[in-house]
DNA sequence: CTGAAAGCGCTTACAG
DNA sequence: CTGAAAGCGCTTACAG
């Protein structure tokens, strides 16, 4: 019965050869191929050179996985995302958002990974990530991610949450903001007011939302009663925030029951009313207000200029990835960053024509 | 001298617990921990629950790098990209390749690493991408990053490259594109024509740059010599492909020598033409024909629509995310599959104004 | 300047 | 149903 030479295989052309392999033909012992590769200084210059050498023959370099295991670090930043990345990927929001975060990982030499649900479940999904920390998007401090986050030890920040103890969180004053838009409409003297708003889907229904969406609707609903008057007293449509669906929805409110002015809770569905508006040969702001959210930059592109509320994405993005970068080099202070809204009042709104 | 009671650290506070530490506090072996989240049908009930009941008040939860190094694959994959990760989630064009590319991700349960270069240099970046395979976008085969995957051994495809044996590549009929844009100016009579282009940027010159755009410029030249013109009886303007950039662009040279056309080598350039124009008070089609390229979503929402060249970006990022994943699972075709581009008629292009 | 050893944490045949 | 052992590849004090 023949045995076989060596216990462990060689490199045998379909597996990578390993530090063990470049050791044995280079005839050093592992370590020095390490060293070859990460304390040069440590190996005179002939060996140096010959292990090298041997690596490149044998097409070796050191394993990505293994590296980052004994290092302990990742040089990733995961962001958590709440929907699929298709969805995210085609939204103008996430583009403003990830940028921002981008910028910061620029800066930092990382690389960005993407984390969607895994099985619908963002939970599941945490386990899949070889990140050095998370940046999570659209989750309350009380949820089962946070809490899996904490047992994980790993950094994050939450975004678009709410404020709590011992949790680093950026979110934006959007009650404000939307309390400004309605505020402006009223002023201008309108009452014949569609909010167009975003459908949650039922996911978030079921689980009594809470997030931004709640909050802009928090501040409709206290512009309204400033005035006098309460949610009942306007007409509210909820589509999913693409531009399509706001141009349909309007166009079908438009002729049922016309408003003089559309409030909307996302620029995106502003320009899919504006599309609607110019289609059915009403001019903005005479015939029709609209307002945006958001302040994308289309906003200004548009014609008319949208009126809009401003939320700064980008920064929202920066901050976010800047508290995750201090609270990866430990320093776990957990504050809680609060941006501002502002309307930009540009063209699309105006006094209502008397006449209409 | 007293002597520490144990070799090993235990869980100390500070660091995350092991599985070992997991065995020792259950009274089990290091493996029944693993079984307990692996291969619980392995484990009586009542161990079983007592091991994770003991995780669980640890806070127990295996690592994700040792699990996928064992594993020997990350449930992730890598674009490479030649810009930064700001540059590219503000480009609308990348929105909808990482569309494409995002759809057969959330299909296979993938997570999605952007990768940028480090330091300048996509290579440098690539040992710090823990993925199964890369999407290399805008990269010829016969680059340094090339080889280097190569010889790592993971899979990888090729986006706007050019075929090239036992490289698997996906790839757009460019040529074809910039060819039946500046063909069907030509067919409607313009004969002052502008090409708007994008500036490559000064690194991309100096290596001779050979990718889509310069399979664009060839098309219009080709168009231009069926003709019987060549490329310097056009104006030919580079900027960055920013709609601003494209805006103050055209502002500028139709003020000085003002054409009846005004052929764009990106959707987002024709976007800042057409502003530019209304703004200028000029009306498109009637004073000016406008051609885009890409076919972004928004260039039918523009008024007038768009004319441009459509290329189906969302099908290169699906094609090229299938294609990677063939690769990962082992299948070794290495593939070419060529897009077509296809001139989109809408309302931004008309015979020139004989008056004019 | 170099080598044997321990360890980053995990998983999985294999033998009991 | 369970445990000792080897191994995924790498790195880094430590002793020579």
């Amino acid at each position: 019965m023949p045995t076989t030479t060596s216990g462990t295989a060689p490199s045998d052309g379909r597996s990578r050869p390993t530090a063990n392999d470049v050791a044995k033909a280079a005839g050093v012992s592992r370590s020095a191929v390490s060293f070859a590769f990460n304390s040069p200084e440590k190996l005179s210059v002939g060996t140096r050179d010959r292990i090298l050498g041997v690596a490149k023959d044998l097409g070796y370099v050191p394993n990505t996985l293994a590296r980052m295991l004994k290092a302990g670090q990742t040089q990733s930043l995961g962001v958590l995302l709440p929907q699929n990345l298709a969805r995210v990927m085609e939204n103008p929001y996430y583009s403003r958002f990830l940028t921002g975060v981008g910028q910061v990982c620029d800066e930092q030499g990382y690389t960005l990974l993407l984390t969607p649900p895994l099985r619908d479940s963002m939970l599941k999904a945490i386990p899949y990530a070889a990140v050095d920390g998370f940046i999570v998007c659209g989750l309350e401090h009380d949820r089962g991610e946070v809490a899996e986050l904490r047992r994980r030890g790993i950094p994050f920040v939450l975004v678009d949450s709410s404020p709590h103890e011992g949790v680093s969180s950026v979110d934006v004053d959007d009650e404000g903001g939307a309390y400004e838009a309605v505020r402006h409409v009223l002023d201008l003297g309108h009452r014949r007011i569609t909010l167009l708003s975003i459908d949650p889907g039922p996911e978030r229904a079921e689980r009594g939302y809470r997030g931004p969406l709640a909050r802009r609707m928090a501040g409709v609903a206290r512009a309204l009663e400033d005035s006098g008057t309460g949610l009942d007293d306007i007409e509210i449509i909820e589509v999913p925030a693409t531009r399509m669906d706001g141009f349909k929805a309007t166009k079908r409110f438009m002729s049922s029951r016309p408003a003089t002015a559309i409030v909307t809770m996302s620029d995106i569905l502003a320009f899919g009313a504006v599309d609607a508006l110019h289609d059915m040969g009403l001019e903005i702001p005479r015939d029709v207000s609209v307002t945006g959210y958001d302040d994308l930059p289309d906003a200004s592109w548009m014609r008319p200029r949208l009126t809009t509320v401003r939320q700064a994405i980008t920064t929202k993005g920066r901050t976010a990835a800047d508290l995750l970068f201090s609270a990866i080099r430990g320093e776990d202070q957990h504050p809680h960053q609060l941006l501002g809204t502002h309307l930009i009042v540009r063209d699309s709104t105006a006094h209502p024509h008397t006449a209409a």
